[in-house]
DNA sequence: GGATCAAATGGAACCGGTTCCATTTAGCGA
DNA sequence: TCGCTAAATGGAACCGGTTCCATTTGATCC
């Protein structure tokens, strides 16, 4: 029952609204007695400010907006991680926002911005359409993008071409020519990381001389079953790949699952290599492609924060390495020399 | 440039600002004709209402505060999923609060009603204290707990004395005698389940005719190495348990952690059991306590969403079952018949 | 002691919606 | 055609803060 207000202060501190205004907002103007006076009639009333009052008449949220798709996605929960971090400790309040269906993700992304309920807005591996993208502009709200690129935005990208190129290398410096690739669907115009990710593998195949084959490149849902039901296609096929580039570590476990299933042994009958370095690759020992997933949060937050203060001229860009981190389910593979 | 207002629309649709707030709020007391007018003045000026006047003039957020301890947690991660699953299709905003540090705790869970800028607030893991319940009551806001107790809130519970008393037998079943149980500290304010579980763990035993050995039962900080250096401890002890109980599913990762750097074989040289069934323990096959951490946060959430729409006499509880999954880090064992 | 100026304070106007009451308009029956 | 009622509409007041301008207070200096 919060229905004191400042005015309701004010007359109990014997003082103006102004004043009382002024206390809650530390202005220095106040002198000491008085700001005594307030505060005690502030406590004895147990009064609290109404946030809404204050944010329409300051027209600011204090608010920051997140969007994330597909909340379940290990590494999309790492990157909020990171930019929860770093919001927690600012003044700014989060606003979480996942999108599950695709055809949510428009109207979200559009309402977002119109409703201005938010100060900032923040896109975590989730690839604005320009449309969009003339709607924040319109709305005048800065933005940021994780992992997902725009050209008219900020973002903190990770190179995965060359996280896909390091991933292959590593196959090929092991031995093996006969390399599969598994992935999301390469056309979903949402998803640039697992294009690029595919032009690294094709890269460092056609450095090494060797032909890049369609068959060993299956694509579907993202998810670990439909990793699992890929990799027994691959080997399925007369002449089977002897190594598997996965295009995340989700995706690594659900191939080895489905190695598990065949009795076949990682790496000794086929090596795999995930990517992302999520914990469960750490437990599991696969060898993967480590990205700054957590830091990405960070990075972005703080880019967020720092564009709220002051708007550069021009699109902010922060570029994120990748690694190699060789555990247990890769092995040099025994050509018949 | 979002500065057109309702005024500016009414104006321009010749109509008053009263007709236009109704047109926005499909008020069935409009024309047919002045609809349109009102809509077509809306669409050419780009308007948007601002969000901040109608909370104000409202009086409600139309918002939910969700608070989550150690966001890192795997398992309050679960939960969080859960709780996002519901709200993000509900008409409600998610406003999400991480409590890394204790002494952040008071201060969010206080400040949190008292800024009322949630119509409605979640905690997940986290027990408030008496005078946060008091603030909650006098802010009028209506709360719910999801593994956390209070008499006075509505919660969503876990049965983690059963859960431990389940563990336990299992261990107890294959011919353990000496078990340890490795958590996190007992004497948290804040944390209940650990001592439940404790006390399910000891009502086994006791059943069992075994004595509670306090040397068995180690407590830290929670996390994977301290439970890695806490299994040395035990194991270092002249007579050391044969199996293992961990709080969490997290900890029994570094019990089996420390069992890999001791070269000792698990379920061979020794039987672990995790807690929670998150996603790492079906991965690296732990015998684990299930229990419903996703449906927690569902039922949580649709549990505040219920009570905001009609406020129960008596604080609800909704009591969620734990279930034993056997995996691979169990086995029977080989007494000394 | 009086003039000057800075500090402190009061309070109306404002932010941009919603709501409710007063007023106008339309529809219908006699 | 008049009268009555219901539907549609206009707009002031309100939500509870902030801000800015006008005014008061008090200290300083000549």
């Amino acid at each position: 029952m919060s229905k004191t207000t400042i005015r309701d202060v004010a007359k109990r501190a014997g003082v103006g609204v102004g004043t009382v205004s002024r206390v809650l907002n530390n202005s220095p103007s106040v002198s000491e007695a008085t700001r005594q006076k307030v505060q005690t009639a502030i406590a004895s009333l147990n009064f609290i400010p109404s946030q809404a009052a204050r944010r329409l008449s300051q027209g600011k949220t204090m608010a920051i907006g997140v969007v994330v798709p597909f909340f379940t996605n290990p590494s999309v929960v790492r990157r909020l991680q990171g930019v929860v971090s770093v919001l927690s400790v600012s003044e700014y309040d989060l606003i979480l926002f996942d999108i599950e269906k695709v055809d949510r993700r428009d109207m979200a992304l559009r309402s977002i911005p119109q409703r201005n309920l938010a100060d900032g807005l923040l896109l975590v591996s989730l690839t604005p359409s320009d449309m969009d993208v003339e709607q924040f502009a319109l709305a005048d709200i800065p933005t940021v993008l994780v992992d997902a690129y725009h050209p008219a935005l900020n973002r903190v990208l990770v190179d995965n071409a060359a996280g896909g190129y390091q991933a292959t290398k590593h196959l090929i410096d092991l031995g093996h020519r006969q390399i599969g690739y598994i992935s999301d669907y390469l056309n979903d115009p949402f998803n640039s990381p697992v294009r690029d990710r595919f032009t690294g593998y094709k890269r460092a195949l056609a450095e090494a001389g060797i032909d890049f084959r369609p068959e060993y490149h299956r694509q579907g849902e993202h998810g670990r079953f439909q990793a699992q039901q890929m990799t027994h296609d691959l080997l399925a096929l007369p002449d089977p790949p002897t190594a598997i580039f996965a295009y995340s570590d989700t995706q690594a476990i659900g191939v080895i699952e489905a190695l598990r299933e065949l009795s076949l042994s990682v790496p000794d009958d086929l090596s795999v290599i995930g990517f992302d370095n999520i914990e469960a690759a750490e437990y599991l020992r696969i060898t993967t492609i480590r990205q700054a997933l957590f830091d990405s949060g960070v990075k972005g937050a703080e880019l967020l924060l720092s564009i709220m203060a002051a708007p550069p001229q021009t699109p902010q860009e922060i570029l994120l390495p990748t690694e190699l981190v060789t555990r247990r389910t890769t092995i040099q593979h025994n050509n018949a020399f």
